[in-house]
DNA sequence: TAACTATATCAATACTTATTGATATAGTAA
DNA sequence: TTACTATATCAATAAGTATTGATATAGTTA
């Protein structure tokens, strides 16, 4: 009758996690510039102009995107390239996925 | 270059929608309630002292859960059992999926 | 009816976090 | 060097929301 899911420490775990990326995702902006960055590596002016941010606000949220993983950074000249982290956002995909697939069986 | 997520209003939409869900799920006691729910209709006293939650904080969580339409719930007796949508969670999760899968293709 | 149990609601507070404005840093070009 | 561009950081504010305490409502049982 208990699910596992709030149980033992792994099970635990895994929720906290899974619960961190959902706050990391469940902004609006921040999931745009995860869809914008589906279509390939942008600089930040790119992005900001794009979603219509304030620079400074780009900047804060691709800086929560890095610091959880989900996107990289690269210097090139003046500009700062972000683009994706594909293997991460699957990594919590498949955690999330223990909570929203396999209902019912 | 331009995904069309982030441009036509159809996809901006169904960002908005996704966001909406993930902010309901993105809550560690929520997210516990749709796990404890998977593995069976519950009434409110169950969940709030299986959780170790306060009962009108687990009351007020249940709402936000009904709200959306994520949980049903029915009167029995004296009290209110909780159970999950599954076919509301799996279309979320459906559109949710637009944004965490089908990288790179 | 009255007393009791289960749940919901309301107001206030606490907490988190998004946003803004100002400024700093780093790279580039003259 | 100075001037310029792109990005990041910091402090303050605003906005949203989780939590708490008190109370109300609904169903049950005596």
């Amino acid at each position: 009758m208990k699910p596992r899911c709030c149980i033992d420490k792994k099970s635990v775990a895994n929720l906290s996690q899974t619960v961190e990326f959902l706050k990391i995702i469940s902004e609006e902006n921040r999931l745009k510039i995860l869809c914008l960055l589906r279509g390939g590596e942008k600089c930040v002016c790119d992005i900001w102009q794009y979603l219509g941010l304030a620079q400074n606000l780009t900047s804060h949220h691709l800086k929560v995107l890095k610091d959880f993983g989900l996107v990289s950074s690269k210097q090139k000249g003046l500009k700062v390239i972000y683009s994706i982290n594909i293997k991460v956002i699957k990594k919590y995909s498949k955690l999330l996925n223990n909570y929203l697939n396999s209902y019912g069986e």
